[in-house]
RNA sequence: GCCGAAGUGGCGGAACUGGCAGACGCGCACGACUCAAACUCGUGUGCCUUCGGGCAUGUGGGUUCGAUUCCCACCUUCGGCACCA
């Protein structure tokens, strides 16, 4: 075979073409509701139309494609949709650069990926595209948060809130990232702002978000979840000002309240202009000012030495009556509980060093059973075990194990606390200053206040001609006529909100919005929803743990309690792909000229052969960097099925029944290992089972064996085995061999497992756990011939020297091993 | 500091329930084909070896007849969170 020109060339990209011009005008992937069927809902992050599909995205959507394919192999009725997240700060910051409206941007940018994304050959039903920024679909997203304000869901608020100066809008805490706390989008350090901004009420959903049962969600993005939403265990305590505030803290160790020697509150505590002594004014004023302009990088470092100011006033440790100081310091921060804390520096170690540095006092209220007697004079840090209570009035004496439960009974007994549970997690901030995203449906009226808009106004159009240029202030407030209206309720002059909403808004739900994208009576059909909803397998990255994975999931467990959902929650199954990096194993970057291109590798070796690889080089949630000529291995591999499969065979041999066995048995095996494998995003032993699958073929087809009806049964079991990964070449071999079309409406192959068993097995020999030799036996051979063979072996003999075997051990079909 | 994941040939990776470590592919070497090269095909390819074998799955222990797999401790890399009260 060393020129087979006897049939034409493996040319995908005529093949290619040819298949999904064929494919679309059939509607072969239309999804439609079929009461007969399972359903299957695969669905698959939407790309952000930022210009050109990446290689990620390849990565990403081919096993998601590849899998939904063999779903519906396997009989069931599978949506496989896509679309576009096209509002959002991204594509407005990359109109502005090119001096282009962000609408025209987007669209043109939608029209191209749309071509790539078809160039994959996914079997995506482009009848359910949904487009964010459509006014068909940013409507009903207006529509949602109408139902939420409605239902005390959204409300408004002012609050320090992050901003970003470059993006010039504000942000969720979930795009605030990292240590100096930047901007998720374009790395900027946030600065705090205070406004008067819409939220969600995320935290309503705080303890649900982190009930994950029935759920199958990685462990990783659980943990994320778990970590973001942080949930403490505490006790909320009122401390009482000496001119009759309430302070409220809060608190994971009640049982050390009477070691509260001082209070410490955040800078930018609301109570710290009305509690500041004028003589400490000057001081507190300028503390604030100074931990203003600090910002988060230095002041959330736990490092730095500790600062502060007293404030002149003073509050009574309500379990003792003792009238401690009040001081503010900015590792207190007013983000986090009630940005207050009571400070109990023999056991916190933060109030120990500020404690010390101050000359405040500590009181040891804690002895822990294993440490010698604690004196606050000779410590050297805080002591933060748990243990007997000491020098606690009526707790006095109180074991370790039950301090907690008895210190909250008497705060409740007592009236000043109660058992409070914390969560980290924020409402969620959905303002944002910018013009590209969906208009906050609501109208401000001088007498009615907030007015939502009316359903029937739904949607509050975005206007194109704006002034769009970031600036900090709503580009809609600039435009002349947009914001003038009337007030819906009582008819007189108002205001529309100028705001539009977070992306992530949008995102939320558009797993609903693709089930009936033209539906205009609802959100979605309700008979759509009944018969797709929940999303069976959800794929994407794990860069969206905290972020949209959080929301997607609030959202629906929002609009379930508010009728329009049903159901726990809105995906099973997740599953997370890795990053494909650059040759130079760093991040693709056009920078680094890394930037490996599907268009480009497209028309080298076509899509099938471009899936292939993406599928094989690398376990799919891990990634790994690009390697140009590895992908020559799946071109090979392609060609070689081509040639096996569609050139006649060059033998006059007869086949003999074992090669027709050893065949059988290898196609059936394999077959098994591949449903498995596709059961559990094992993509790349899928294709590694199919490469080895055809080397054997290959062999067997020199012995004369194309001919059989064996090799008949081979050929159809591989094709749709290869159909998922490979559709096109798949498809085509299964035309011009005969089949019917299409190979992608065919059912999955049964497993004959008959066929699959082996009649001989390899007997490993050991002596002492030590291979030293190999038998082949019958597979259904007995314990007693199987150790006689092993004994009998030459080589155990001489390993043996003639001593008695003190053990033999048996594992049946696998091994014998001999313990001298 | 806390939480999580991963460490296997030159490289990507495989090993289903504790039972042949390195499947499959890349790369490399040699050979065939060719005027030549590419393609294609074939053979070989963990390390050491006195050719008997010995050593090898981040390191060190443990359990076991037997450990990449289970347990303990540690190291490295990556990701997340972090003065969280």
């Amino acid at each position: 075979m060393t020129d087979p020109t006897s049939i034409p060339t493996y040319k995908p990209e005529v093949i290619e073409t040819k298949w999904q011009k064929r494919w679309e005008a059939d509607g072969l992937y239309h999804a439609d509701i079929d009461p007969d069927k399972p359903k299957f809902y695969a669905l698959t992050m939407l790309p952000y139309p930022s210009g050109d599909l990446h290689i990620g995205h390849w990565y990403a959507m081919t096993p998601s494609d590849a899998r939904a394919r063999f779903k519906r192999l396997q009989g069931y009725n599978v949506l496989f949709p896509m679309g576009f997240d096209a509002f959002g700060l991204p594509a407005e910051n990359a109109a502005i650069q090119r001096g282009i409206h962000p609408k025209a941007w987007v669209f043109q940018n939608i029209e191209k990926m749309r071509g790539q994304l078809k160039s994959m050959g996914a079997m995506f039903d482009w009848r359910r595209e949904a487009i964010s920024a459509e006014p068909s679909y940013y409507k009903w997203t207006q529509w949602f948060f109408i139902k939420f304000f409605q239902n005390d869901l959204a409300y408004q608020k002012e609050a320090p809130v992050d901003f970003c100066p470059n993006c010039n809008t504000t942000l969720a805490r979930e795009q605030v990232q990292g240590e100096d706390r930047h901007c998720e989008r374009c790395g900027t350090p946030v600065i705090k702002k205070n406004l008067r901004q819409w939220f969600f009420r995320t935290t309503n959903y705080a303890e649900e978000l982190l009930d994950f049962s029935g759920m199958d969600w990685p462990e990783r993005v659980q943990t994320l979840q778990t970590n973001w939403i942080n949930r403490s265990e505490g006790a909320s305590v009122i401390f009482k000002t000496t001119t009759g505030d309430d302070i409220e803290v809060f608190t994971t160790r009640p049982d050390t309240l009477w070691g509260a020697t001082f209070m410490v509150l955040a800078p930018e505590h609301p109570l710290v202009p009305k509690l500041t002594s004028d003589s400490q004014k000057e001081g507190v004023t300028t503390y604030q000012d100074q931990a203003k302009r600090m910002g988060n990088i230095q002041r959330e470092s736990a490092e730095r030495e500790k600062t502060g100011v007293f404030t002149g006033a003073y509050a009574i440790n309500p379990v003792n009556n003792k009238k401690i100081p009040i001081w503010i310091a900015d590792y207190v921060m007013m983000g986090y509980g009630t940005g207050a804390i009571m400070a109990v520096p023999a056991h916190d170690q933060r109030d120990f060093e500020f404690a010390r540095k101050y000359d405040l006092p500590i009181e040891v209220v804690i002895q822990p059973p294993d440490i010698d007697p604690i004196d606050p004079e000779e410590m050297e840090g805080a002591v933060p075990a748990s243990g007997d209570m000491v020098n606690s009035g009526p707790l006095t004496g109180t074991p370790g194990e039950i301090a907690f439960e008895k210190a909250v009974e008497y705060l409740e007994k007592h009236a000043i606390g109660e058992a409070t549970i914390n969560y980290r997690l924020h409402d969620w901030l959905i303002s944002r200053q910018r013009y590209w995203g969906a208009p906050i449906p609501i109208v401000y009226c001088p007498k009615c206040g907030a007015v939502p808009v009316p359903e029937e106004e739904l949607p509050v159009k975005l206007p194109d001609d704006v002034e769009w240029l970031p600036t900090g202030e709503s580009p809609l407030k600039l435009h002349p006529t947009w914001r003038f209206t009337e007030c819906p309720i009582c008819g007189g002059e108002a205001q529309r909100e100028t705001d539009t909403m977070d992306t992530f808004m949008c995102s939320s739900w558009y797993h609903l919005r693709y089930l009936s994208p033209y539906y205009d009576e609802y959100p979605f059909d309700p008979k759509e929803y009944d018969y797709w909803m929940p999303v069976d397998t959800y794929t994407g990255g794990i860069e969206h743990a905290t972020m949209h994975l959080i929301y997607t999931r609030f959202f629906h467990k929002a609009c379930r309690d508010l009728g329009i959902t049903r159901g726990k929650e809105p995906m099973l199954q997740l599953r997370n792909q890795g990053m494909v990096l650059g040759e130079d194993n760093e991040k693709m970057s056009k920078s680094r000229g890394n930037v490996i291109s599907p268009d480009d590798l497209v028309k080298i070796y076509g899509a099938d052969t471009v899936r292939a690889y993406l599928m094989f080089f690398a376990r799919w949630e891990l990634g790994a960097p690009w390697n140009s000529s590895g992908i020559e291995g799946s071109i090979r591999w392609l060609r070689k099925v081509w040639y096996t499969f569609l050139e006649p065979e060059d033998t006059d041999r007869q086949a003999t029944a074992q090669a027709i066995k050893n065949l059988r048995r290898k196609v059936h095996q394999t077959l098994q290992s591949v449903t498995r494998d596709f059961e559990n995003f094992n993509f790349n032993t899928i294709v590694s089972a199919l490469m080895e699958l055809l080397n054997e073929m290959a062999i067997a087809k020199a012995l004369g064996i194309f001919s059989t009806e064996a090799w008949r049964e081979a050929e159809s079991i591989y094709l749709r085995m290869l159909a998922p990964v490979c559709p096109h070449i798949a498809e085509e071999i299964w035309a011009q061999t005969g089949y019917e079309y299409s190979i992608h409406n065919q059912s999955w192959p049964e497993v004959d497992l008959e066929a699959t068993r082996e009649e001989e097995i390899t007997l490993i020999v050991q002596v002492n756990g030590k291979l030293r030799d190999r038998l082949v036996v019958p597979a259904d051979i007995d314990e007693e011939s199987a150790k006689l063979a092993a004994l009998d072996s030459e080589n155990v003999q001489n390993f043996l020297e003639g001593k008695q075997p003190k053990k033999i051990i048996y594992i049946p079909g696998r091994l014998v091993n001999i313990v001298i």
